[in-house]
DNA sequence: TTCTATGCAAAGCATTTGCAAGTCC
DNA sequence: GGACTTGCAAATGCTTTGCATAGAA
């Protein structure tokens, strides 16, 4: 059975308050805020255990550290290769793409996942005033 | 200026001549069978700088651990839910995809990243015998 | 000779886990 | 009351780094 904690709602909140995609450890301080006490283990127990019941999502995205989604739909993501800030990638789904896929493949095709790489507005400004 | 020595080339051919995207400890076994005395830190630090050059890819996978490719061509992978295999993709590029998203997002679109989920051949084996 | 590269071990990070105490139902 | 959760700290796994020595040009 599982049992409503305090930390777990407010990391909830925390988390779709958020449009960021923060890592857990930028959860951590947010949640801080409001419950001075709170450890990482903590965090990162109940953003497994939020993950697992379907409530958030983790990005499991290359490179850096996981990050974690309040938004619950199916959706792309774009990373900058600076600073490793996550925002969405407002595509269209490419639907037909596990069914390509699949048919052509020895794996049973469960899903795919898309993620541009590229450089944030605020960290161009940041390359540009440099040169 | 870089020099040649012979470890870095025992790891470049050996990620040639593999097909299965390997790990840096699993490269760093293999290598081990012709070099019994290298260091896992001297398999990083060489396949850090061959991906620096050029010459073999990093694959910033989500989730597990990096592997590395020693194909160079741009193309897609998928990875195995159960044992984190990955494989390659054969999948045509979807070479408007960085166009397309690039004219509606701030960001200034590099590249993207596209891998399949999924069970492979050997995992859905053994899980259909569990059953 | 002069740097680059190596082996080894220690350090770094992000994440996970063990455990005793606390909390929810 | 009993199971689930927490806070804390230690442990883990992967990767990086410092340093003295070995090796390439």
């Amino acid at each position: 059975m599982i049992r409503n904690s305090l930390q777990r709602q407010v990391i909830l909140e925390e988390l779709q308050r958020e449009k960021s995609h923060p890592s857990a450890q930028e959860i951590f301080e947010r949640v801080r805020h409001r419950l001075p006490k709170i450890s990482l283990g903590t965090v990162y127990r109940n953003l497994e255990q939020l993950a697992a019941q379907g409530r958030i999502q983790k990005i499991e995205a290359a490179g850096g550290q996981r990050r974690f989604d309040g938004e619950l739909s199916e959706h792309y993501h774009v990373r900058c290769l600076y600073c490793g800030r996550v925002d969405d990638a407002p595509l269209p789904l490419l639907s037909r793409l596990n069914q390509t896929f699949g048919k052509m493949s020895e794996y049973t095709i469960l899903g795919h996942r898309l993620e541009f790489v590229g450089i944030c507005p605020r960290c161009r400004k940041m390359l540009e005033e440099k040169n």
